[in-house]
DNA sequence: GCGCAAAAAATCGTATACAATTTGACCACT
DNA sequence: AGTGGTCAAATTGTATACGATTTTTTGCGC
């Protein structure tokens, strides 16, 4: 029962924040469901910590909104209504432009080399089969765009974008149909070659409609999900 | 000792969201000084309520850039450097043009006297003399802001504006010199009555110049701020 | 068999207890 | 007198304990 052989006999040491970074990744990988409860205890006893350190994770988490915390009932994983993705996609579509015209002013060649290192590494994964490859192209999508963020050496705007990718992942991961992500290369690719050719308009102009795009490419008709899976147990 | 009867003898059950609200209320008007240091027990000797309580509410005013977590050393009442207060601005002269654009969407007649009510208070504040006075002047000044952004019905951003106002009444306390609210309070005339004259690109332009006044009203010279004075005790 | 009430179990909310770390003081020593 | 080191006090980090609330189960009457 305590078979917990695999990273090492006994764990080393791990501490609230990677608790909390180690759920979240699992959330917007969409290893754990939405709507799926955690469990104080069961956490703690999959940690090996208390529940102490549990909960101050969880309400981190349900801060950034990935997951929501019911009084007396428990936290779930976040199960994001339409309109709250919508409010997501809005304000993405709010800031990315001045995020992008920010990023572009600070940056040098060794950050567009930078970014293109990135964007190969997505079209590698995005030519895999498989659930892990997709998990991790969402994941390679959702870089760019912080790493535009960080760009801005603006550590507030890298901290708000932190928490609308980390949402998006998981409305994506909710709603999304799936062969859509391709196209999100091929604008990712655009939009840093407009950027090389310093034309900032076109990159905001391209920015804007990509992210139009990743949200047309969303279904989301209530009944794949507000309340119902979730009365069912699941 | 059970009579809860009446509401003022013994609390009426503190919450940590209360404690949270009351703490940073003290913080953002200026009640307590950048650096104080926030002992978990001396805190909650003050609520009557155990450390518990306490360190979640001081763990999500670290979140919002309220107060800095050091660990195995306590929390202290965030000492914005000059570059964060930098970054802060930065950041609302990037989202708040689009916050306005999209409240004034949603805006109706109502809305529009909602403002024009809160100007009017703002502008009562500003007649009376006192740090009092001063202390909900600035308030006021943060709440037309927090106001637009309501107005646009979108969670996230209202969200955002909410750390932003806070910190950036911090950054004022801190640095601000004094006598600019007054230009402030008349650019928040003038920014309303763009909107009701339907000029939102006026408007925008107003906001952005709006923030940049009150960015430029500040004295951030390292003497007044960042490490010295934290170093001799305080 | 079905519905409902009451008890039992599980889970969360808060307080307290104990361990680990830091801070400050005191004293010996150069 | 100044410096360094060790110990005591205070403070945070984490775990555990206990009360409150919710959920599930049980048992009874119909």
């Amino acid at each position: 029962m305590k078979t917990a052989a695999v990273p090492s006999d006994d764990q080393i040491d791990i501490s609230t924040q990677s608790i909390r970074d180690t759920i979240r990744d699992a959330i917007v990988d969409r290893r754990l469901a939405p709507g799926t409860k955690l469990s104080e205890a069961d956490v703690g006893a999959l940690f090996n910590v208390s529940r102490t350190l549990v909960r101050a994770a969880l309400q981190a988490l349900a801060y950034e909104g990935l997951v929501n915390v019911e009084k007396n009932r428990g936290a779930f994983v976040a199960y994001p209504s339409p309109e709250e993705a919508r409010q997501i996609f809005a304000t993405r579509r709010l800031i990315e432009p001045g995020i992008l015209r920010e990023a572009a002013k600070h940056m040098g060649p060794s950050h567009l080399q930078h970014l293109r290192q990135l964007l190969m590494e997505e079209g590698r994964l995005m030519a895999e089969r498989g659930q892990t490859a997709r998990r991790a192209e969402i994941k390679a999508s959702g870089d760019f765009h912080l790493m535009l963020a960080s760009m801005t050496g603006n550590a507030v705007m890298q901290r708000f974008m932190d928490e609308l990718v980390a949402r998006s992942s998981l409305v994506i991961a909710l709603y999304g149909q799936s062969a859509i992500s391709s196209c999100g290369h091929q604008e990712h690719d655009d939009i840093v070659t407009a950027i090389e050719n310093g034309d900032l308009d076109r990159a905001c102009h391209l920015m804007i409609h990509h992210i139009d795009h990743i949200e047309a490419d969303l279904d989301m008709r209530e009944n794949k999900g507000s309340d119902l899976r979730e009365a069912f147990g699941l």
